[in-house]
DNA sequence: ATGCCCGGAACGTCCGGA
């Protein structure tokens, strides 16, 4: 079974590269976000041509995630509880094929100090909480997606350029590693502990592709039951390197 | 030291992104 996480950065302008990318990589389940759309324009026809069904959360603009399945996921959870004003469509949850799926798409949380960081530390906690309830539940889950952390020095291409970054700061870091350390296997470095280059997100600007200045920001952490079958974890380089790409590369994973 | 490049909303630039 493969999983795969993939932010997009606009369904409408990446859908041709989106079909692209499912019909060579067919994941079994893929978690978008970044979709940029309401639910009622997601390209779900084309998606359904393309051998996927389509859960939806999206919102006018900004931020959306979604989930793409082979086989018909069932809807668990729309948006991270422990918050009722939040609007922002960041999180949906679906069972597919027995396994918890979760679509994430984290605050980007600069400029910092301020208040989109303390919202972005807010909806870490809200994220601790929830895993914390899927894991005493043992439910075997997989939350996939852009968690914009850089979970350390290595996995920025210069700290000097992004010391100021909300991606990379302690308390970004520190909530991160908490929500690791209650028991979940990052996939990326499990498969590859010694990579230095296991970059996910390049900018658009300032030529940080060609020269690789790249961040390692989008994250699968799976629960000790998925963790156990494991098979391999890829960044989909390629992908980014297409017109027209996604400032992002797909990841993905396969388990037994 | 700052902006670079994008997508979306909307039609002139501005916001958000990371």
């Amino acid at each position: 079974m493969r999983i795969a996480t993939f932010n997009v950065n606009g369904i409408a302008a990446r859908l041709p590269r989106l079909l692209e990318w499912l019909a060579a990589a067919r994941p079994d389940v893929a978690c978008l976000q970044e979709i940029k759309c309401v639910d009622e324009k997601f390209p779900v026809k084309e998606v359904e041509a393309a051998g996927y069904h389509a859960l939806v959360h999206g919102q006018k603009g900004f931020n959306g995630v979604a989930i793409l399945s082979r086989e018909p996921a069932v809807e668990v959870r729309r948006g991270l509880p422990g918050d009722d004003t939040d609007e922002q469509a960041r999180y949906l949850e679906a069972d597919v094929n027995n396994v918890r799926i979760a679509s994430i798409y984290l605050p980007n949380g600069n400029p910092q100090p301020g208040p989109k960081f303390d919202y972005k530390l807010a909806w870490l906690a809200r994220l601790e909480a929830r895993a914390a309830a899927l894991k005493a539940a043992e439910t075997p889950a997989v939350l996939a997606g852009d968690y914009n952390v850089a979970p350390e020095d290595r996995d920025v291409f210069s700290m000097a350029a992004m010391a100021d970054d909300a991606l990379v700061q302690p308390a970004s870091r520190a909530a991160f590693r908490r929500l690791v350390h209650q028991g979940w296997t990052e996939a990326l470095r499990s498969v590859h502990p010694a990579d230095e280059h296991l970059y996910t997100f390049w900018d658009y600007q300032a030529g940080c592709w060609p020269r690789n200045a790249g961040l390692r920001i989008d994250h699968v952490l799976l629960s000790p039951a998925v963790a156990d079958r494991l098979l391999s974890a890829h960044v989909d380089r390629a992908a980014r390197g297409e017109d027209k790409a996604s400032d992002h590369a797909p990841v993905w994973i396969d388990i037994a």
